[in-house]
DNA sequence: CGCTTACTTGAACCTTGTCAAGTCATGTGG
DNA sequence: CCACATGACTTGACAAGGTTCAAGTAAGCG
């Protein structure tokens, strides 16, 4: 991964690697964040709480990963940033950042790809939320938790990937609940396909752990464009005479008041 | 929107404005795209499609917004972006931005803040399918989408809202049936909520909206750190006696194949 | 040893999806 | 102008998937 290489000379610049212990938070929700952080070990959740009292994790960052990006200075983070486990971060002041990108544009290019992949595969996890059942919306966890440690999908039977998750977290980052996670490792189990014990999934089958998550044959997406315009609906006559042409608004997201 | 204003700069240097017809996309899923776009009037939507059919928006692109961002060149787009009425776009080869940028490094700093909008505004839309009902789902997309286009939220019974969707577009982006969506705009209307007719919202009652929207006090989110600590759970005793340092991968989100 | 926490399982319930029919408005061709 | 087709929306009856509540088991930790 360029990108990491690229993170390296900054770490190597600051050195200031530290380990935080699990549950601690790098950030905290509601209040604002002026680090920047790269993850160099582990796994650190990335969670959102409503007024409810529902959480919902919205990501794991992996080691590589770059938190504390929102360049917004003074803005209220809308998530906690929470170690599952001692983490190894490398952490720094944003001024510090903001300065050393703006005179390497290259630089600058790789961090704007890399929020791009990352909402990417946020989309991705949308479509699990928005399209898919529990089955699979926890088949498609699975896998890409697998292939993003080990960069490429399981192959043979007996392969295992290590989760430090409760299965109330694996609900919380799947919009399940705790008890249908469980039911639904319990199929899954049955019919052979994995089987998760002590924070480490087993891969039995991985050809039909693929097909439980709806990823059959080559991706999962994709379709002739006819299809996909099929599926998507006419679009409506506007009766309107006006050329559509409203001022720009943006949702600050975590705030409406 | 500081973004918008140096974007201008690109649009003017380019010029090239075009109107594109209602049904019209600006890239496909399943092909690459080498160009860029900025969208300068009206409702893009980018919608993704699975394998069984199913089809989910993931957002839509309002006027200001920067579409066919992923840098890499030659990745295979993981959704559609397609005009649901005439829209104004400004497109340009892929090639010349990246040389823009590598020589703006503010801009670049621009970018990569506007993909971080993105992306929070994206995990806004995954804490909705997440973790709300139906009614607090479409009552949360009125909300949005009033908040862009006029920059604030409303605040006088009567406000309206122009939607250049069907009520089973309305569905793919909140991962509802059309069906259910009809219901649920029925019991807001007769809860005198908002109402809805020929693509129209007019929202009667701006409070009860935003408390159906789950926004009841301030924004909807944060508690005190101690509660979210509570809710998000305790942190699993590792057995492991690693230290927690695989490899760094990426799921390349459309395929795993 | 006894507490706590994670997980499991069952039963009742509820939200949403599915299927099917029917209404209404719009548009088309005769 | 009418007959007809079409697509958007509505409504009802029913099925299914997931949640909730509650109880029970097993494992780790003081």
């Amino acid at each position: 991964m360029p990108l990491r290489r690229e993170l390296q000379a900054i770490v190597d610049l600051r050195g200031a690697a530290r380990v935080l212990h699990p549950g601690a938070e790098l950030y905290s929700q509601g209040e604002s964040c002026n680090s920047y952080f790269i993850v160099l070990s582990s796994w650190v959740a990335l969670s959102t709480l409503l007024s409810d009292g529902d959480c919902l994790i919205l990501d794991f960052a992996l080691p590589g990963a770059f938190l504390g990006l929102p360049l917004i200075s003074r803005t209220r983070m809308y998530h906690s940033a929470r170690c599952l486990t001692p983490v190894q971060v490398c952490a720094y002041r944003r001024p510090l950042l903001q300065d050393i990108v703006e005179h390497n544009p290259k630089l600058a290019c790789l961090l704007c790809r890399w929020a791009t992949f990352e909402e990417a595969r946020t989309h991705d996890h949308l479509i699990n939320l928005g399209l898919r059942s529990a089955r699979e919306r926890i088949a498609h966890l699975i896998l890409e938790l697998y292939v993003r440690f080990h960069g490429r999908a399981p192959a043979r039977a007996g392969e295992t990937l290590e989760l430090p998750l409760t299965q109330a977290h694996i609900g919380q980052a799947t919009g399940l609940t705790g008890v249908h996670v469980s039911r639904t490792f319990r199929t899954l189990r049955e019919q052979g396909i994995v089987r998760l014990a002590n924070h480490n999934v087993e891969i039995l089958d991985p050809a039909a752990l693929m097909r439980a998550a709806g990823l059959e044959h080559e991706t999962g997406y994709d379709h002739g464009p006819k299809q996909h315009r099929e599926r998507f609906g006419r679009y409506p006559r506007i009766p309107s005479d006006t050329d559509w042409s409203p001022p720009v608004g943006w949702l600050p997201n975590a705030l409406v008041a």
